[in-house]
DNA sequence: GCTCAGATTTTGCGCATTCAACGACTTTAT
DNA sequence: ATAAAGTCGTTGAATGCGCAAAATCTGAGC
């Protein structure tokens, strides 16, 4: 039996999660844009800075977000310019700023959000709760094993015949 | 009470989602091209060709991997250059070209397979063959209506205080 | 046969992001 | 105090993608 790995359950399962998060990232993106003029990233940048406790570093924020730091210096700028967000300099080390909302800011996220929430229900009205709940759990549970990797884990790990968990 | 749409379920998960998909597909990604030296845009396009049972024109293929048919045919082209797959005219219809693997392409997918095999394995390791399938069947209901809905059914939706104009 | 509407892919341009190098700053060691 | 090492954010070059117009081709009406 030489069933190929291509075949393999896994592949097929994270492919259509490629797809689906694809195109409803692009659906759900469009829908905001056009109804309350802002880019989806912008969105998902002003909740994490709304929902956290503490204000919120560059860096802080880019990793939330899946950017690098590069990438959110110029997604900031250009939200600054909109009058969004602004950046505050930290009392204590003048090499970090926060991101803050302004006033505006808060506003158009609250507004975003309501229409965010409409499309998202309309989009997984055919899905139970429970079904919801497990997606949630699940991705949670994804995202906090990613974080406990450093990222080094993944690299030296060259070896073809090795499939066990690295020797920690 | 006022909660805000800001806390809303849904939005939380869907940020999870966006948080926990880039992430992976990032990690993954990366490991792919260094483990087997190619992007994973790449396998994913050559997934779906080999496991098409009709040969793919551009924009089936560009529908499938959420990408524009502009986008589609540059991807193409480097997966030409590399020599991994090729362009076959359609002997009915000389605008559209099919693409089909060479045998280099039907080589390194199955190589690329296996390694990603491997890492998707480590990546769910934490997760019941249970909660995988949820996800799957998910997916699966999430793709089926994106694709019964032609994009334009999201933008009549009456906007009660249309609150917009991009203006600017 | 000719023309015109529609379909399929490609191309020009602009934008957002990554990578790598850099400057600014802090912390630690001497 | 000074130097060295590490951290944080920004910037220049390169890459990949979307949008829209163009190029190519098919099929229908006349």
């Amino acid at each position: 039996m030489v069933e190929s790995a291509v075949d393999h359950a896994l592949v097929t399962t994270f492919g259509r999660l490629v797809e689906a998060y694809s195109a409803l990232e692009r659906q759900l993106g469009e829908a905001l844009e056009r109804e309350c003029g802002i880019p989806h990233t912008w969105f998902e940048a002003m909740l994490r800075i709304a929902r956290s406790p503490d204000k919120l570093t560059m860096s802080a924020l880019a990793g939330q977000i899946a950017l690098t730091t590069g990438g959110m210096t110029r997604l900031l700028d250009r939200m600054v310019t909109a009058g969004l967000v602004e950046r505050v300099p930290c009392p204590t080390d003048r090499r970090v700023s926060f991101a803050a909302l302004t006033p505006a800011g808060r506003q158009k996220l609250e507004e975003a959000a309501r229409i965010h929430v409409r499309n998202l229900e309309r989009v997984f009205a055919d899905h139970t709760s429970d079904e919801i709940k497990t997606l949630d759990d699940l991705l949670d549970r994804l995202l906090r094993r990613d974080r406990e990797r450093p990222a080094h884990e993944a690299a030296p790990c060259p070896t073809p015949g090795d499939a066990a968990a690295p020797a920690g």
